[in-house]
DNA sequence: CCTTGAGGTGTTATCGCTATCACGTCGAGC
DNA sequence: GCTCGACGTGATAGCGATAACACCTCAAGG
């Protein structure tokens, strides 16, 4: 009869309710503090105690509350994000991974598309007179000379992704191009390929240097001699895939099997095999690089490497966070910033269709 | 040196910043809770303390904070977003949009990815038990009878986008598929084309139906009579566009221009129409539908016909937002449903090769 | 004259989160 | 063996506003 249990005259103002950073405490078992701690990157949390509490954020689908938090007194960040004309399903994939990280870390995204050409500085300065503290630059972008001094000008503190730029002064997340490739190299020879053809990236890229150079010392490793002709120039787009692969499917002796520094160009490969009434991949294996969506949106689909692009964009904006924070005297964890990529093996790989005689 | 920058060293736990409610109060000898009153302008308040507190407001420049209002009113919405394979690029431009939108509605989006099969009603129930007042849902979940059913139960609001399912009760975003369809098909015969094959797409999805209808409204319209021999069966995959062409380009009489229901089964046209031998588009002109990232990702790049996805998703979002503030009694502008489309011309269409003879 | 009820206003309890500080619990150093 | 400090964690107190209810003051009605 009486109040024993004080529980009914609780209506609560929230109908809905969505879980509460106490909801995601109790469910881990430690206080609420903690939990506002390990979303909020701090470093001072052990990480069992972090994993734990991480898998009831996601049982209980938890997202923080902006309005508490900002009203709380932790100052919100703006961070931009300015792209290009980014691979097919590349953007998406990115935007996923910061989105996430946004939401955690409070930082409002400002999203800036900019278009080819030089007009990526005027993109940047508006960004920048928009009063962003730090900005995410996913490829190409990530390596223009001009932009980045700009933004270093601008005090604007920048992370690049997926770059393959060694500059240590700079914040970048990659993979590391050069063991990816190096490893689908390998995992083609294991297929028993000899004579192998490799389409080279943009040169203005350096990750095509990295892709490049790991072809090169894995086939060296395996004591195949190199031979220049199997290697031949790219862009990176499908038309110059078209060009490169008809060069190389126009040797005396063609390769087995076609390696190519994207999936657009893997896919141009593809392509030109077929009009040549060649099978792929009974008569030619082609593999790719980036596990874009356009690996599986041909036949066969590409057997490539995938970049955790949603991961990568997570880190950078968790580093980037971090960084700020830290450059205002607080402090955060550390961010790795060379992230694992995988093999993806789909239907465009197989044994070369004659057993190759021994070197 | 960096006093320019508006980087002051965060006075700690707001000191003299902006005034709040309680300074207002103070200076109108009332209480915070009546200038909550008076600034909500609720209507049982006496004139004379009125004015007095809206002095006060006046000489104190008091503007109410945000984040503090949505905290304690029932304010912030949660929109969740779920989103199974969507075609290349789709995704991307569709998160664009609502995230712009959302920053603007002061509403916070939960994004969820599900596989496809039936995690979808799984996902759904995470989405739904961590409180979403509402979800937007891009194709194809948008026409899953299950996943409507669940969030019907659940009282959760959803919006659709891109369906062509004309069902009244439910809030839907779409383009007029049919108009669409038959503007590309206008488009083709005008370049004097009269015998076109079509590629339809999966019949579970509305959409599928609507761009056929098109089709045959177009053709009709022009007078010429409709063979169904030239109208065959795809499922919206690549692999499909590929069996869907072959049959096409069998006949005796192969058609001179083929209008496949999306992008992917265009780009298999493509493929088969190179692997015989066929130029694109001297001797067969190729058109799609969606304009997605693949169809400049290949070459000739395809015309085709766009969909405004991220002005379609940003409309999504302020539908949902008006109509769960209309539930809870506010409202709110009337927002368009039905957004325009355009015929996108790159360089997959051509006259046919010689003037067909008068049908 | 006392009850009654409505309108006007104040009080209190949150809202969900973070700042701050207090509280163990170790290992190192004397 | 005992202090000390670093580290990981919890407890408490707000941030600025509103919801819900308590309270007070009158005028009308019995």
């Amino acid at each position: 009869m009486d109040s024993s249990t004080a529980a009914p005259p609780r209506p609560s103002r929230r109908s809905g309710s969505a879980p509460t950073i106490s909801d995601v405490a109790k469910l881990a078992g430690v206080s609420p503090m903690t939990v506002s701690r390990v979303i909020n990157s701090e470093n001072n949390v052990r990480p069992a105690t972090r994993e734990v509490v991480n898998a009831a954020i996601a049982t209980l689908g938890y997202s923080p509350n902006r309005a508490a938090r900002s009203l709380a007194g932790a100052g919100q960040l703006r961070i931009g994000l300015l792209y290009s004309n980014p691979s097919a399903g590349f953007l998406s994939e990115f935007l996923l991974g910061s989105l996430d990280q946004a939401s955690r870390s409070d930082v409002q995204i400002v999203v800036e598309k900019c278009e080819l050409g030089d007009h990526e500085l005027e993109r940047a300065q508006h960004l920048i007179a928009s009063g962003i503290d730090g900005i995410i630059l996913p490829p190409p972008l990530c390596e223009a000379p001009a932009l980045l001094a700009l933004l270093d000008e601008a005090n604007v503190c920048a992370v690049s992704v997926a770059t393959a730029m060694r500059d240590e002064d700079r914040l970048a997340i990659r993979i590391d191009d050069h063991a990816a490739a190096a490893t689908m190299t390998r995992h083609i020879m294991q297929l028993g390929h000899r004579r192998i053809g490799f389409i080279k990236g943009d040169p203005n890229l350096a990750a095509s240097a990295e892709r490049l150079e790991g072809f090169r010392a894995a086939l060296a490793d395996a004591g195949i001699a190199e031979d220049p002709s199997l290697i031949v120039q790219g862009l990176y787009t499908y038309r110059s895939g078209l060009d490169a692969a008809e060069q190389l499917l126009d040797r005396v002796e063609p390769p087995t099997a076609i390696f190519s520094s994207n999936d657009d160009m893997a896919a141009a490969t593809v392509a030109v095999a077929h009009r040549r009434g060649l099978d792929v991949p009974g008569d030619l294996t082609v593999c790719g690089f980036d596990d874009t969506t356009l690996s599986t949106a041909i036949w066969p689909e590409l057997t490539t490497i995938h970049q955790p692009i949603a991961d990568m964009s997570r880190s950078a904006l968790e580093l980037l966070v971090t960084t700020l924070r830290r450059q205002r005297g607080g402090d955060g964890v550390e961010v790795p910033r060379l992230l694992d990529f995988t093999l993806i093996r789909r239907q465009s790989d197989a044994p070369p269709r004659r057993r190759p005689r021994e070197r």
